[in-house]
Formats: structure tokens, C-alpha cells, sequence
RNA sequence: GAUCCCGUAGCUCAAUUGGAUAGAGCAACAGCCUUCUAAGCUGUAGGUUCCGCGUUCGAUUCGCGGCGGGAUCACCA
């Protein structure tokens, strides 16, 4: 609807012989100033060298005002331009969401762009605990608005199977196995302390007895072992909430094909790096740190700095135009580094967006959850799940900004009732679905085929909560494109809360199913045209739409 | 001490990315069901947007300086 005026106001501006200038619209905040408004005339004031009014004035003169396409337009406040869209206007546009149904929404905005998203990647050394279920979750509906506006995206899962940590791993489920066989033996100081690490030596005894007792230092078996059962957890969890990367990126594919070496020999070349103490530190003081990092240990072991590097450097050779990343407010300190190194081998870092979200607390109404990852009683996100149910774990974990702390709150999620928005949502769809059934049995079109070959007379749609439902249904496709440019799915929780919320107006003041038979079809058809964006927005949003509840 | 994020109603958070009278939910109060799902709707009350200065037609939003909260500052990942 936007691109119409946008239209008619450019040459209008280029008629008046005003300098060209970019028409921007907002969708003002207070009713009363219409559905659209510009601020043109103020822009155009400083350069035109006249009041804003004035300008506003000569421009409103040459649009025709008529019920085909706006109903008002008018001048206030310092020069804003108010449009309001005439009834017919918004309706006939509306036909385009039956049109479109499930791809209601849906653009190819980013013209196909390879887009590789990297989230999660968490070791295989222990499960998915609640907190990392924001990630987990932002990611989701990331990977959802980049698809939806036109990106060809890549999901991707980065881990690493080696070093100190797997090490740890394996020392940690090697002395579990033998205090389960009866050794008294101490734990770890530094090992994994959760019970998850007991289940898996109860397990290896199933299999193989006291046999592995005497295994020395080769703890290769339990090493294995251990990575293979946390992998596999790990995927169920992520499976429940629908989750699904499509390519599991080892980081010793960077080492056995040479890839690390590689990035020390280009940063040796460019006097990026120097020895000191027996290691290789990189000049990151160079690029504004406070201080070198080291990339190569004195014992001949990258710190994970390395990697990170030469790992984004091979996003880019496998051809990605986008590079998402989303990380916890705990990797912060790292990404200067990774970022200025991949800079340093010649790629544009702006196609590189990390996405940081701030941490998550958990509160169960007023009393505060506890969760140490090396705690014995980690809370899981399976934990999570299990008590609050899949659509409040989605929806919970994305209604807030990255930016802000999300506190989560268990009593909320969990409760069925008009405190939870889940419920609110889902709430409509299933109220909707509900008028559906009914209209369908005396026999009226509510299909989506049959509605479309229905001769609906859209005309007799005209009370202002029809319409008011109609503007706000049409925006969805703008949404879903901001959304996903500026990377915050909340955006996306408040439009459907909103959505949701016009939609119980009209439910309230105009009964669907009555006596007069076309106004009914038509007023089915609002319907269908609600489930359809809201169904579309749940699918984004990795939510379930009930039809009945 | 340094870097990053945050500070908005009693609580949890929005605010179309610089717009007009700062909005929702919860909590509080007052109403609305013999008719399509009351898990809903309507209304009342609640604010010096942490403080100060600056930028401009216009600041919750941008800049600088404070104050407060969180995260991070390893030859751990």
C-alpha cells in the first residue's frame, strides 16, 4: 500500500520542481493521525527555504482524496502529511493474503543471498542447560525470517572434539565408573560434576563390565563414549523444539586439512604475530586492544582464537555473502579478536553479523532459580521444556530484545491461563478455528479453494474493526522483512500479540455467524485471513496453532 | 581499572530505529456471558523515560560526563 504513495509523492515533489529527496513513512502512534504519515514537507523545508506547512499544503493539493484509494489526507502538527486509506482500498488489498496463504509474508528481499547461520555449537561435554535455550531459540527464529525474506540459509553447528575439555570429559566419566565399581577414588577438581556424567558410567559398565578398569591413560574409549552420548542428547533436545542444523562443522577439519597452519603463516607473512615465551602472540594491540592475545600455547596447542579465525575464513571460501553469529554475552571478549584476524586475511567483515544476546535468569514466581553448569542439579532446557511445554519455551525466549536481560519466568510460562501470552495467541487461532467449524457446518466456504471461488462481497466490510483487523494483517509482510534485517524476532511476538488483540475487538463487537448470509462469508473470510497470519507467524516463530483448546 | 550490554508505570517489558499525547501484560479497582471458545472484551488508576550537559524544528532513541545493575577481561572454550 506503501509503494502506491510512495509513488505518487515522488513525482508530485519532482512536479513542484522541489529537490528530490528519499519519502520515508511511519505508522504513527496515535490513531487520530491516520494510517500513514510522512515528514517530506519538513525535510523539503530547509532546502525550499518555506514554512513546513506551506510545503505540506502544496504538496496535499495535487493528491486526489476519493473512497477508491485514501480517504483523508491531511496537514498537523509541524508539517507531518496524515494519510488514512479508504475502506475498498484496504480491502481489496487484503484479497492478496488468500492469494498468498501460507506464503502470506514471505519475500525475496535478500534476493537469494547465501546465508550461513552458526548457533548453539556447544561441546559435546555435558547437555543443553535452560539458559542456553535463548540461543538455541533466536537462532530458530532467525534461521526462519532469513528463509522467509529470501535467504538461502545454511544452519550450521560448530564443536569441537578435542583439547583439554574432551580430555576432562573422559576423566570425569573414567572416575565415576570406577567409584561405581566400588574404588574410592576423589574427583576431579576441575572435572564435570553434573549427574549426567554418573549416567554414562553406569552405562559403560552395562556394556562392558570392570573390563576397562586398567585402561591407563588411554581414556580414548570414554573420551568417546562420552562425546557420542552428550551429541546425541544434545540433538533430541534440539529436536523437540524443532531445531535442526544442517551441517555439524568439526573444528579438527581446520587442523588434518591444514587450515590453522595456513592462518599462522599468512598472520607470519603480514607481521601480524611474534614469538615471545615460547608462544605465538597475535598484535591485536594493533588493531585497538588493550593487549596481545596468544594464538599458539608454549605447548604447541592453538587457544580457540586460532580456529575461530581460519573457521570464518573457510565461511567465506564456501561462498557465504552473510555470516550470522549468535553468542552469549560470555563470548563477547573474543570476537574483537576473531573479527580483526579475518579482516587481517583480506575478507569484509560487514558481511560478518554476531548477534549477542544478554544472559537469561529463571525465576519460578518470586523465588529465584539457581543453575551452576558444574553443579551437580543443573537445570536442563529438557528440564525446562518438560515443565513449561514447547510453544512457552519458544515464545518465552524471544518475546524480549537480545539486547536486555530476559528473565524467564517458570510460573508464568507454565500457567494455562490469560496470564501467559502463549495462550493469548493461540487462543484467537483457536477461537477462529472454532467459528470456522461451525460456519462450515451450515455448509458456508471456509476452506481456503472455496472461499476463493465464493462470490464474497468484500464491499459490505466496513465497520472500523473490520478494517482496523485488515490494516494490521497487511503489515505482516513489512514486519517479517524488519525483523529479519535488523535481527529481532521479538518484533515478531509484539505484531501477533497486537494481531491477536484486534482480532478478540472485532470477535467482540461483530458477530461472525448470523442471519444476514453474505455479510457472514464475508466476515469468515476476515477470519481465514486472520488464522492465515497468525499461522504463518507461528510457524516463524517455531509455535504451534491449535485448533482447538 | 578496561571493554560491551542494560537502566522506561509497583513488577516483566514495548516504543515502527530521530517524530506528534511514551504503550502492553501482570498486579489493583469497576463493569460485560440464555447467542460464534469469558484462556475474551470495556473502563479507571499508575511516568521528571536514572541524573546533568550538548546536537536540532523535534531526543526514551544520537554524543559527552556522572550514577546504578549485568557480562567479560587465561598460554579454558
Amino acid at each position: 500500500m506503501k509503494a502506491l504513495l510512495y509513488q505518487q509523492l515522488t513525482s508530485i515533489i519532482a512536479e513542484l520542481q522541489y529537490p528530490s529527496v528519499e519519502v520515508l513513512f511511519d505508522k504513527p502512534k496515535v490513531e487520530a493521525h491516520g494510517d500513514l504519515t510522512t515528514n517530506v514537507a519538513m525535510m523539503l523545508a530547509k532546502s525550499v527555504g518555506k514554512n513546513p506547512r506551506i510545503v505540506a499544503q502544496s504538496i496535499v493539493e495535487k493528491l486526489p482524496v476519493n473512497d477508491l484509494f485514501l480517504s483523508s489526507v491531511e496537514i498537523a502538527g509541524p508539517g507531518f502529511i496524515n494519510f488514512r486509506f479508504a475502506a475498498n482500498y484496504v480491502v481489496e488489498n487484503a484479497k492478496r493474503i488468500l492469494l498468498e496463504h501460507d506464503s502470506f509474508g514471505k519475500s525475496n528481499f535478500a534476493n537469494n543471498k547465501r546465508t550461513n547461520l552458526e548457533w548453539v555449537s556447544a561441546n559435546p561435554t555435558g547437555l543443553l542447560h535452560a539458559g542456553h535455550g535463548r540461543q538455541v531459540l533466536l537462532g530458530q527464529v532467525i534461521g526462519n525470517l532469513l528463509e522467509w525474506t529470501g535467504h538461502i540459509v545454511t544452519r550450521e553447528y560448530y564443536f569441537n572434539n578435542a583439547g583439554n575439555q574432551m580430555r576432562t570429559l573422559a576423566e570425569s566419566i573414567y572416575i565415576r565408573y570406577c567409584q561405581e565399581l566400588g574404588e574410592d577414588l576423589p574427583f576431579l577438581e576441575e572435572g564435570y560434576k553434573g549427574e549426567y556424567i554418573v549416567d554414562i558410567a553406569k552405562e559403560i559398565i552395562a556394556k562392558k563390565g570392570d573390563s576397562l578398569k586398567n585402561v591407563g591413560d588411554d581414556k580414548s574409549y570414554f573420551q568417546k563414549y562420552g562425546e557420542e552420548w552428550c551429541f546425541k542428547k544434545i540433538k533430541k533436545t534440539l529436536a523437540r523444539l524443532n531445531v535442526k542444523h544442517d551441517v555439524f562443522y568439526n573444528e579438527d577439519t581446520l587442523y588434518s586439512t591444514g587450515k590453522i597452519k595456513e592462518v599462522v603463516e599468512e598472520f607470519r607473512k603480514k607481521d601480524l604475530v611474534y614469538d615471545s615465551e615460547g608462544a605465538v602472540w597475535f598484535r591485536a594491540t594493533s588493531f585497538g586492544a588493550d593487549k596481545d592475545r596468544v594464538i599458539v600455547k608454549s605447548t604447541g596447542e592453538p587457544t580457540y582464537r586460532l580456529p575461530d579465525i581460519a573457521y570464518h575464513r573457510e565461511k567465506f571460501r564456501r561462498g557465504f555473502e552473510l555470516i550470522v553469529d549468535i553468542f552469549g554475552a560470555d563470548h563477547i571478549a573474543t570476537i574483537p579478536d576473531v573479527l580483526n584476524g579475518v579482516k587481517a586475511l583480506g575478507y569484509d567483515t560487514d558481511a560478518v553479523k554476531v548477534i549477542i544476546h544478554q544472559m537469561v535468569s529463571f525465576v519460578n514466581g518470586e523465588e529465584i532459580v539457581k543453575m551452576s553448569k558444574r553443579n551437580a542439579k543443573t537445570y536442563t532446557l529438557d528440564d525446562l521444556i518438560d515443565e513449561v511445554g514447547v510453544d512457552a519455551v519458544a515464545y518465552f525466549f524471544v518475546m524480549r530484545s537480545v539486547g536486555t536481560h530476559l528473565e524467564f519466568d517458570i510460573a508464568l510460562a507454565k500457567e494455562q491461563s490469560d496470564k501467559n501470552p502463549v495462550y493469548y495467541l493461540q487462543y484467537a487461532h483457536a477461537r477462529i478455528a472454532s467459528i470456522l467449524r461451525h460456519a462450515a457446518e451450515e455448509k458456508f466456504a471456509v476452506d481456503l479453494p472455496l472461499v476463493m471461488n465464493e462470490n464474497t462481497d468484500y464491499s459490505l466490510l466496513k465497520e472500523k474493526e473490520e478494517i482496523d483487523l485488515l490494516k494490521k494483517l497487511l503489515e505482516f509482510p513489512e514486519l517479517v522483512q524488519n525483523c529479519a534485517v535488523s535481527f529481532e524476532p521479538h518484533r515478531l511476538t509484539t505484531y501477533l500479540r497486537e494481531v491477536a488483540e484486534t482480532f478478540h475487538r472485532f470477535y467482540h463487537e461483530h458477530r461472525v455467524i448470523n442471519d444476514d448470509k453474505a455479510l457472514m462469508q464475508a466476515r469468515l473470510t476476515v477470519c481465514l485471513m486472520t488464522k492465515i497470519v497468525i499461522a504463518n507467524g507461528c510457524k516463524i516463530l517455531s509455535v504451534s496453532c491449535p485448533e482447538k483448546m
